[in-house]
This record gives structure tokens, C-alpha cells and sequence, in this order.
DNA sequence: ACCGGACATCGACATAGGTGAATACTCACA
DNA sequence: TGTGAGTATTCACCTATGTCGATGTCCGGT
């Protein structure tokens, strides 16, 4: 818990959403530190960047590796995997001249917490 | 499958999102498609009227429950709830003078799908 | 038929946010 | 110590969006 240096917002652990939407009313604290998360996926741009970063070899890629895939400036995409970065969904490491970004694992598995259902009682028979 | 009426934009079984992130990398189209769920959650307002209406009984909420929770304009709310609807994550349902809002697992579902990790390669000793 | 309550729509406003051009920064290499 | 390549930052622009007030619509009761 010291060489976080440069770090996210959030300090590693403490990742907020932990509680399933559907166990109990979340409160307006909660919902803070949850949208954050979910306003920096809420992109075409950088929910592409985060499934590009977490399918690649060892959940981690280049910035050069990312560019190619996009008709957008290298500042816009830096600008997105600044956002991704700052909202704790993407570690960033300098190594040389290059910047690899990494998926977290805790922040996926708080969204993946966040719309879980199991045990909680949804009428799954209320389809359309 | 044939009562949708007035129904949400997606007809219903056929929601986008039913891919890991981490699968593979994810196409402009399939970002395109999900994106709009993501966009409607991203609101700490409509964060919180998801998780009331998830956590109500049978995952339902008239409006009238929902209005006291927050201290926004009567239409503020309702726009919000246009917004859950129109982007297939609550369905609305008019009994005499009330509307319910209630919870589609079935989008809950490609969410939590969406951000699974399981079976991935996902180096969770990742930390930091 | 009138009236009142529940909810939606419309119009307007202010702020947030995605984008690119220009520029600055940092490191490897000659 | 220049020089160039890989990224980040700044500034400005334009669109998207959250909010409210006013108004409209639908329904039940009297």
C-alpha cells in the first residue's frame, strides 16, 4: 500500500460496489462511488479499449497496440485511457517509452458483483 | 412474444451484451449495442432506481414509491425512467391510474455476463 | 360531466463530456 | 547532447444530457 505512487482514485482494495443492486436500495453514498465506474465504461471508445486491454495476452497492452483499431487522434485515445486509468478500471506502467495499461481485477469483478442476481429473488418468468 | 405493444427498443430476448469483455476484443458494433445499458446506469439517479425497483417486491416499483426517495422534480424522475425503459432494463406496465416499473433479468443478466471473468485468463495476482 | 390526482411530454437552460490541433514531456539511441 | 518516437496535456469547440417549470394526458370518483 505504498507503491501506489502515481495510482488510480482508488486505492487498490477498496473498490467501491460491492453489494448486488438487487439485494437492497442503494443509497445516494453508494451510487457515488459506483457511477464513476460505470459513466467510464459507458463509451463505445473506452469499453472497446477495456475489452481490447483485458482479451490481450496477460490482460495487459501497449497504447501503440490499442491506436490501429481507431479513426480517432492519439490524444483523444490517451485522453480515454486517462479516464479508464483514473476511475481504477486500468492500471498504467511506463516501461521505456512505451505505456501499458492493465485491467483490474477487482474492478471487474465489482461490476460483474453489481448485477448479480443469484439467490435474490427476480421473477426470471417476467420476460418481455 | 407477441404482446410487446409499446415495448422497449430491444424486442425483448434478443439483448445485446452476452459477451465477456474479456473474451475478445469487442467490435464498434457490439460496443454500439451495449453501450446504451451502460449509458442509462451511468446516472447516479437512475443507478438508484434500478436498485429500488430490483430490491422492491417481485422487482417492482410503482412511481409513487419510487418519487419520495429522491429530492428531484416529479418530471425528473419520470424522465429517468423513460431513459431505464427506452434502453431495455425496466418494463412499464399501467394498472389504472398507477405505472409500474419492473426490473428485465434478462438485461441484468448481459450485464453481469458482460463483465465475467471467469474461465478467463485474467491474471488476478494483478493487484495494484 | 366535472374535478382531482398520477404520470408523461415539451421547451429552455446550464453543465458535462468527446473530439482534434497544437504543444509539452520523457526516454532511447546515435 | 541532439534528435526522434511514443504519450500526455492544454485549449477550444460543439454536442449530449440532467434539471425544472409549465402544460398535457389518462383515469377514477363524485
Amino acid at each position: 500500500m505504498s507503491m501506489s505512487g502515481s495510482g488510480a482514485c482508488n486505492p487498490d482494495d477498496e473498490l467501491a460496489c460491492c453489494t448486488p443492486l438487487a439485494r437492497e436500495p442503494m443509497s445516494a453514498e453508494q451510487a457515488a462511488q459506483v457511477v464513476p465506474l460505470l459513466k467510464a465504461l459507458a463509451d463505445p471508445v473506452r469499453l472497446r479499449l477495456m475489452s481490447m486491454v483485458l482479451s490481450h495476452e496477460g490482460a495487459e497492452a501497449c497504447v501503440c497496440d490499442l491506436l490501429p483499431a481507431f479513426d480517432l487522434s492519439q490524444p483523444t485515445i490517451s485522453h480515454h485511457l486517462k479516464v479508464l486509468h483514473e476511475s481504477g478500471l486500468l492500471n498504467r506502467e511506463k516501461r521505456g517509452v512505451w505505456v501499458y495499461y492493465q485491467a483490474r481485477p477487482a474492478a471487474m469483478e465489482a461490476m460483474a458483483t453489481l448485477f448479480t442476481t443469484a439467490g435474490l429473488s427476480l421473477p426470471v418468468g417476467a420476460g418481455a
